[in-house]
DNA sequence: ATTCTGACGTGGG
DNA sequence: CCCCACGCCAGAA
């Protein structure tokens, strides 16, 4: 019997391969997904993620690359550490020269990674 | 079962 | 550019 990998892994699969010093965010993995719209759940699959210790859930923002999902990590500024650790530079939530580091996994990976 | 809440994105004004 | 309304759907209460 097959089973279908849930959304849950595929978003985590997916996040895995986000590049060292590199950030996406929830729409574009839902996107390459094929559930464009389903961005939240992307979101709620991060929430999740305290479990599988292997997926960069600091490396996705949103659209506009603010951090807004920092207040789900420890303390008050490590997800922002941890991208400044990379050398992704975060001033006031907001991620600088974003279009230049934003990675795209519909053109990073290939189509059949999905 | 129903209602509400989100680590979001898009379209219209 | 900003603001608002709506779609999205998994969980919690």
């Amino acid at each position: 019997m097959k089973q279908e990998p849930s959304f849950f892994d595929r978003v985590y699969r997916v996040a895995r391969e986000i590049p060292y010093g590199r950030v996406t965010s929830y729409g574009a993995i839902a996107r390459f997904l094929g559930q464009a719209g389903s961005a939240r759940m992307v979101g709620w699959a991060m929430n999740a993620s305290g479990k599988h210790e292997d997926v960069p859930a600091h490396r996705v923002v949103n659209r506009k690359g603010l951090l807004t999902g920092k207040h789900h990590f420890e303390g008050t500024n490590l997800m922002q550490q941890l991208l400044e650790s990379e050398g992704v530079v975060v001033i006031e939530h907001q991620i600088q020269d974003f279009e230049t580091i934003f990675w795209d996994p519909s053109e990073g990976l290939p189509q059949e990674f999905q």
